[in-house]
DNA sequence: CGGTAAGTTGAATCTAGTCAAGAAACGTGG
DNA sequence: CCACGTTTCTTGACTAGATTCAACTTACCG
């Protein structure tokens, strides 16, 4: 019976004593709802408890875990700056990455369920976070019906991210996946105002690769690729992406990504017609062939 | 601005309006809120309401499509009988398969964040979903906050599951990927009371491997040499697993699957400890041996 | 009883992994 | 400021694993 109820009290809405999270982490200011919307580029109707209602945040340094596998479940973590890696951690050790949380982005969604989060989240930065505490959502969400609706739309959102990185993984190969990451972290900074065409990688090619399904040096020698076909440059940690068209093309030789592999949830969803190519009848192959680069690069 | 209020209106709960969905979608008989928990493995407690208040059924059969991708969202679905297969369709006509919902699994939560549905869902079988339409939740959300909760543990639980593909896709060769596959049919069956170990398919090799990542070949080469190693017995469609250990041995030969990548997300989920092998220094290879089981046939 | 779709199997090719060596960047302490 | 060690990154040669192409067998359905 415990068992049943432990995840129960996760989101027992009815009690609220588990809304003010542990004294740690209400150590800095707090946002409004009106920011977190802003955060989430998420428009709500202009109403005067947006600016009222606010979230406690919380710093994490470098290297630091905001959350551990395993943790017993209490708050959603949406990142305010910096940026952060998600990892499963293998009980011999070995780590595979699942995801890189920027700015926006959302963390701890999957403890909801199991009532204990099933990945860690360690910071490559110095980071803020807003704390959601999801005990504590329900005195808000009953003031508001539309926050619900905002934490709905969040975590699809999650959801839409992880699936995508499902169609990278089954269908790219070690090329395709790293332009396809490279796009995807340049739309991302693109969209915070930050270039979109040059920017510095903050995790490693051995966290790259395993967020990719690739050996370190795969990576390496996918950048080098795309590097001596002069798609992009790479110098260490810096990427200047020279012809974005090109990478998109590493992606899908002909056509179609299937809705924005790289685009942000944030930009155009329905974007039908248009990009048709004249052949769809030819059979081409699903791999993005690495020859075509290492020849265009000859 | 259309375009931004689009979103806004699949999750406007101010507005009813499109609580009822379309005619046709209202044609069998409906659900209760107790069945529905039941449904999905969540215990909730014993209250008077849940017999009440009713969710529509809809009967979708072999090969027709529940939603279409680009479909305008409006409802998230719940498989309560059959199979599913949920699909990117990309342009050129080439499909990925994301998953293959089955009784009690959600569908169409990739379309809340959007406003559109991102993937295809198509019945591989006669089946029979639940409809909650997510702009006439509101109502039961206000009477009931638990509900409220069903659907973030429901959301969540699909995330973990995709996750957990990403793991699968990101670390395992071939016939990891298909022992992988193999166990969560028969976790994911025996949970619905039919056997674990002596099951049919309801997919094709074609629609395995574009879920797995893997060429119809493969997964067809995948389950011959699982085969000849006496650890399942194939025919056509028909699985029967003979040594599950073994099966999971496939995954990792040493430790540790992350939180349990065959198990459905009711079963528990911390189970630390105990599984813990004598020498995790080790530093074994990440690909379990396709040569192992080759051997072990020979 | 054919015709078609699905599945199996083999041989050649190609991709990514493995092992290993070396180069470049970073941090620390002298 | 430089020497030093450590980490990260790059590159090459070789190998294991998955795809491709192709032939063939087996089921299924009129």
């Amino acid at each position: 019976m415990s068992a049943a109820m432990s995840h129960y009290d996760a989101l027992d809405f009815g009690s609220l004593e588990q809304c003010s999270a542990s004294a740690t982490e209400r150590e800095g200011a707090n946002i409004s709802v009106r920011e977190l919307t802003r955060l989430l580029h998420i428009d709500y109707p202009d109403e005067a408890w947006l600016a009222c209602t606010a979230f406690a945040l919380r710093r994490v340094h470098d290297g630091e875990a905001l959350v551990h596998s395993g943790d017993k479940f209490h708050s959603l973590y949406i990142v305010r700056s910096g940026c952060f890696k998600t990892v499963y951690t293998d009980f011999s050790g070995s780590e595979q990455v699942l995801g890189f949380p920027m700015c926006g982005d959302l963390m701890g969604a999957d403890g909801i369920d199991g009532g204990h989060y099933k990945s860690t989240a360690v910071s490559l930065d110095t980071s803020e976070v807003v704390i959601l505490p999801l005990t504590g959502m329900a005195r808000l969400t009953n003031e508001c019906r539309s926050l619900e609706a905002l934490l709905y739309r969040v975590l699809s959102r999650e959801l839409v991210r992880v699936q995508n990185m499902t169609w990278t993984l089954g269908t790219l190969g070690a090329e395709g996946r790293v332009a396809a990451f490279l796009l995807n972290l340049s739309e991302r900074l693109g969209a915070l105002g930050y270039s979109r065409c040059s920017f510095n990688l903050r995790m490693t090619r051995q966290e790259i690769g395993s967020y990719l399904g690739l050996k370190l040096e795969t990576v390496s020698r996918a950048l080098s690729a795309l590097n001596n076909a002069r798609i992009i440059h790479v110098h260490q940690r810096t990427i200047d992406i020279v012809d974005a068209d090109a990478l998109r093309a590493v992606i899908d030789p002909a056509a179609g990504v299937p809705a924005g592999i790289a685009a942000h949830p944030a930009s155009a969803t329905a974007r039908s017609g248009s990009n048709d190519d004249g052949n769809p009848s030819k059979p081409r192959s699903q791999f993005p062939s690495g020859r075509a680069l290492r020849q265009l690069a000859a």
